[in-house]
DNA sequence: CGTATAAAACTTGTATACGTTTGGTGCATG
DNA sequence: CATGCACCAAACGTATACAAGTTTTATACG
């Protein structure tokens, strides 16, 4: 029991690899199994088996889920256990509708603290991916954070940043349990709020953010409502 | 060692006596601790100290840390002891700026659904306090939590709601360690807010929210600045 | 065959023991 | 007198044992 590889063997990534302690080796790992989905929403969450299964006792385990649970990727149960939280549908839209007003607040705040080369990046990413005939979900959502990133980090307000990724938490859980037919609609509206950034149009690439996040919107209605 | 009414005798609050677990009111002990600046911004932890005090183990002194450090009110120096969260002035103008716009916001959407004795009694109670001779803390701090919940839990959108709850406690940890003297001035612009929206003014209303955060920020710059 | 009761297995809550890291102090040496 | 190394004490990280509560299962009786 408790083989000291077990973190490792769990996935390639080598985050979990990283020298930090056990509690910290867990978080991520945990963070990764949610975002990958094999742990999927609404599903419990039993420390011993979760414990043995990445080779910690459950000590740092527990501390691991009461930190996912602060960051709201699982909840506790009244005195029970764990479980991977679930966003409904209902979390979703208000979720979008606080981003529409923060982001769109963020990236007019940003606007003249961008790095041309960051935004150049990002939009050569977006035409890569665009233009690979399948579609690689792990890349897709890298993309969208360093988009959405972009924007939060430099419009100096570092509270304004963790409210808007703490927001981005919640709406990716949703999305990972659906949606990979966004992807197409995805770069197009992001390729369209970087072009509208690069030709210096504020008021347009607001536009942009807004009718991005509502058409997030609009799409989990039509899909699902 | 271990008595088990040390939590209790620690504060008079019925909270803390309730029939929860270790860790939750050893959680709520702490949390008053702090905002009754029985633990000072700035302020080491050390767990057993703590937790004898407490009259709990490690254990589930560790776990109500953690939830707190979710909760922003303590953090983690390095990878070393907890300390309770300091917020300097730049993150109280950050997180005001933030709670302008999401309280504006809330109060626009929560305009027509906000009870009207609840209303009333805020309105009271405002004068209660405005006619005491000498400032009672606790109970301000009460009724300025009561008004800004009354927004935010009225607006319809329970993600911005517990943002802006999630942001009021950042900025409620930079004003207990200062500033008594706001008293007065929040009692005038608090009623102010409060008419607005009895006279069912929704754009005087949300004027009257941002002056009141301007008015905050105005004051922490002017006196800290 | 169904139901009730009891026992067993499971799960979380809490305490505690122990290893490891860290920061400080004092002594020795340049 | 300053600097560096070694040792020590204190605090944290982690494992584990045990307790308390809950669920499930099996058995016996109606």
């Amino acid at each position: 029991m408790h083989d000291p590889d077990a973190l490792e063997n769990l996935s390639s990534h080598s985050l979990s690899a990283g020298g930090e302690n056990l509690s910290s080796r867990a978080y991520t790992a945990i963070s990764e199994m949610i975002h990958t989905r094999r742990l999927r929403g609404g599903e419990v969450i039993v420390e011993a088996r979760l414990a043995e299964l990445l080779g910690v006792s459950r000590t740092p385990l527990r501390e691991a889920l009461q930190r996912l649970e602060g960051e709201g990727l699982v909840t506790k149960h009244a005195n029970r256990s764990f479980m991977v939280r679930q966003v409904d549908l209902a979390e979703y839209l208000q979720s979008l509708k606080v981003r529409e007003i923060l982001e769109a607040e963020a990236l007019a705040n940003a606007f003249h603290r961008i790095d041309p080369d960051a935004l150049r990046a990002a939009q050569d990413e977006i035409e890569d991916l665009a233009q690979r005939p399948t579609v690689h979900t792990e890349a897709h959502w890298r993309s969208d954070d360093r988009i959405h990133d972009l924007f939060a980090n430099a419009c100096g307000n570092p509270v304004m940043a963790r409210m808007i990724k703490e927001l981005r938490v919640t709406t990716r859980l949703f999305e990972i349990a659906r949606l990979a037919e966004r992807v197409e609609a995805d770069h197009v509206e992001h390729k369209a709020i970087l072009d509208a950034v690069q030709d210096g149009d504020v008021r347009k690439a607001r536009r942009c953010v807004q009718a991005h996040i509502r058409s997030l919107s609009r799409h989990a209605v039509k899909n699902l409502g």
